[in-house]
DNA sequence: TGCAAACCATAAC
DNA sequence: GTTATGGTTTGCA
């Protein structure tokens, strides 16, 4: 049985859909109905029981939710169930986790690391459920604009993706190399993005 | 800039 | 099998 928990902050919520001390699933939203409704498009109803009182597995997820969404950055240290997806899906959500707080990739990057095609990649984020603790907010397109945001859940927008950023900008000024399981994969600080888009002023449109 | 064609893995049929 | 569908990219006018 799946074990879903919500928790309300203020005027956001997170939650985690949790099996077997592993996450199925992670997304954040305006109120608890709102997280709860995005999950229940990913699994039946009946699989999934809400939790009031969550197990500490499930607390601890959701603490890092919300760390990932203040822009502290991933600890990576819980676990996620990814084999509900196809296996080349699975390879594209672990490179994407690998890339730092306060830097960003392009979907040809990851594509060049992972294999295939960056088209394929952005199809990977859609189907995404593990926001944000997969940071595909991360990924932007090649000419540094935004891309897309919000596939799975109710919480995407691009207004979000660009506050996420905003958040994870750490002062970085130099692009490095990230080792994946495929291979080294390009990522860039933050700074090139928010420097581009507020120059461009298209995200006041946003 | 803007547009069109190539690109590539999935899901749905 | 085949087709439709994107959170793209690249080249060319």
């Amino acid at each position: 049985m799946l074990e879903a928990y919500v928790e309300v902050m203020g005027n956001i919520a997170f939650g985690v859909v949790c099996e077997n001390e592993a996450v199925c699933a992670s997304n954040f939203g305006i109120d608890e109905a709102d997280v709860l409704q995005s999950f229940q498009r990913m699994f039946s109803l009946g699989a999934m029981q809400v939790a009031t009182k969550p197990s500490s597995f499930a607390e601890k997820a959701v603490n890092e939710v919300r760390n990932v969404y203040e822009g502290k950055g991933v600890s990576q240290s819980v676990p996620l169930n990814l084999t509900r997806f196809a296996p080349y899906t699975q390879r594209v959500l672990r490179a994407v986790s690998r890339v730092p707080v306060g830097y960003v990739v392009s979907y040809g990057g990851v594509a060049q690391a992972v294999g295939g095609g960056a088209r394929a990649v952005g199809n990977a984020m859609a189907t995404n459920c593990f926001a944000p603790l997969v940071p595909c907010h991360r990924v932007v397109t090649s000419s540094l604009g935004l891309g897309g945001y919000g596939g799975a859940g109710n919480c995407g927008g691009l207004r979000v993706k660009f506050e996420f950023l905003k958040r994870e900008k750490r002062g970085y000024s130099q692009p490095k190399d990230v080792s994946t399981e495929g291979g080294l994969m390009r990522v860039f600080p933050v700074e090139f993005v928010l420097t581009k888009l507020e120059k461009s002023a298209i995200w006041k449109h946003i």
